[in-house]
DNA sequence: TCCTTTTGTAAAGTGTCCTTTACATATGGG
DNA sequence: CCCATATGTAAAGGACACTTTACAAAAGGA
């Protein structure tokens, strides 16, 4: 499943760290998300859509 | 994290063991999942919309 | 150069997602 | 009544999602 967090992110320009603020996760989660080593779960994936104000379909891609 | 999976597998007229082979799960996730036991991961969100044909938002709600 | 910020790796621990197996109960058709 | 179908519970095990802590390395500004 691929993502574009770190494009998003990168857009907004935010640090990693304060993605993770943003989200209520740590930045671990944030590098592992970004580098695809695994997925979000659900509710996670729900909090990333929200904070980039774009719909879960359009972040990730099965 | 609400889901509409019951009713839109009614909607089908499928059983849960219909829905679990069309997601490719067991039948013990389908009767988790319409019980709020846990939520799906993403890609078995992903696969639960497409069997819908509905969005991921339009099933789970938050 | 020095210091701060940012990004990355590693490891260990906890809880969730999903599996298989087994058994129980209800319902409807023959 | 008998049997098949549908739904549910329980329990044990494996893999994944997420955490905390610690350390390493690159990049930019003063």
């Amino acid at each position: 499943m691929n993502n574009r967090i770190k494009e998003l992110r990168a857009e907004k320009g935010w640090s990693q760290a304060a993605l993770a603020e943003a989200l209520e996760v740590s930045r671990q989660t944030v590098i592992a998300l970004e580098r695809g080593k695994y997925d979000p779960s659900l509710p996670l994936a729900f909090a990333i859509a929200r904070v980039f104000g774009q719909s879960i379909e359009d972040i990730f891609q099965p």
